[in-house]
DNA sequence: CTACTATCCTGGAAGC
DNA sequence: TGCTTCCAGGATAGTA
């Protein structure tokens, strides 16, 4: 399932493709995948045909790309038509956003129209044509594909951003974000996040360190493997309380979150080259390197290294699982630590 | 306000 | 074999 290096390597992917290319066509094949958008399938398809794709931006797992008007693009002035005068600003800025999330099981795949549709297919755009840096044309198609239909793609606003700092990350940096999204926290990858900031509202919160950490609202991009294997990394039991927490404990608690992100993100981007065609975050291509999710009743590799025979346990947390060394990570005891 | 739970979904696995 | 039940989990509406 898609956590934050799985959305990184599909943004930077989606990027390469789509900026700069016009929605010639929108194809809506289930509904229920375009539920967040109020206004309908119909006002969601006749709003994206005809705009201009920017650049594609994300904070924690959103997923969002700024659109223009095809005119506005090209001749660099609003529209005199006005017929739609929220989407850009005086500026040119685009004020107008796709928002996507891939929820639980989606997936956005760049595709040439001949291939056949996808099982679980949702959305269909057509792009304009383009050809990447060798000449080659690029696919015309852009799919999101999800069988579970947690994810799903709407029309949203942007809005400045309170700090003036960059929305999310992308390739230009727009100090906007879209209201769905404004209450995502920083993720650890972010260059605008800090450890402060974290550390300060952390010691606020009354409840366990791992439900803590899946709170988007505090520390985005984290999901239930990433944290597991976070607090496996750095010798903390979930339930710890987070109103007792030292700050040591916490900075490498979110050093171990950063580093086994950034090697999740290396191994998706080296594995599938730019071609995040086969992204797919339940393929497991970085599980091999797991130290503790999944791995119930094997060996812990750190004790294993110390000559001990500890085995990894499964508790059932939050109607999840969560995987947990029971030597390395003890149980808190009378929230004292 | 904060903390926490139920709910949305599908399909593969496990159980009988 | 074939049916039923369970399980995976990100985000959020709703409840305490």
């Amino acid at each position: 399932m898609p956590e934050l290096p799985e959305v990184e390597v599909v943004r930077r992917g989606l990027a390469s493709w789509v900026r700069g290319r016009t929605i010639t066509g929108v194809e809506i094949l289930d509904p229920r995948s375009v539920r967040r958008h109020a206004a309908g399938p119909e006002d969601l398809r006749g709003n994206l045909e005809g705009a201009v794709v920017t650049d594609v931006a994300r904070r924690g797992k959103f997923l969002w790309m700024p659109l223009v008007e095809a005119a506005a693009a090209s001749h660099g002035s609003a529209p005199a038509s006005a017929a739609s005068p929220s989407r850009v600003d005086d500026d040119g800025v685009p004020r107008l956003a796709l928002m996507a999330h891939l929820g639980m099981s989606g997936q956005l795949l760049m595709e040439d129209p001949h291939l056949p549709d996808e099982k679980h297919l949702k959305v269909r755009l057509t792009l304009s044509p383009a050809v990447s840096g060798d000449g080659t044309p690029m696919p015309a198609e852009l799919r999101f594909v999800d069988q579970r239909i947690f994810g799903g793609v709407f029309l949203t606003d942007l809005q400045p951003t309170p700090d003036g700092a960059p929305g999310g990350l992308s390739e230009t940096g727009l100090p906007l974000i879209p209201e769905e999204a404004a209450h995502i926290a920083r993720d650890p990858l972010d260059p605008a996040f800090s450890f402060d900031d974290f550390y300060a509202r952390l010691r606020k919160r009354k409840t366990g360190i791992k439900r803590a950490l899946l709170d988007q609202g505090l520390i985005s991009g984290v999901g239930n493997i990433y944290a597991d294997e976070a607090l496996w990394a750095a010798k903390l039991h979930f339930a710890r309380p987070t109103d007792t927490m030292r700050r040591a404990d916490a900075l490498r608690l979110v050093e171990s979150a950063r580093d086994v992100m950034t090697r999740a993100l290396a191994a998706g981007g080296t594995s599938f080259d730019s071609l995040y065609v086969n992204v797919n975050g339940a393929s497991g291509y970085f599980s091999r390197s797991l130290n503790a999710y999944g791995r119930e009743g094997e060996p812990c590799p750190r004790c294993a290294a110390l000559g001990l025979s500890t085995l990894i346990r499964r508790d059932s947390f939050m109607n999840r699982s969560s995987y947990s060394c029971p030597v390395c990570q003890p149980r808190p005891r009378n929230g004292r630590w």
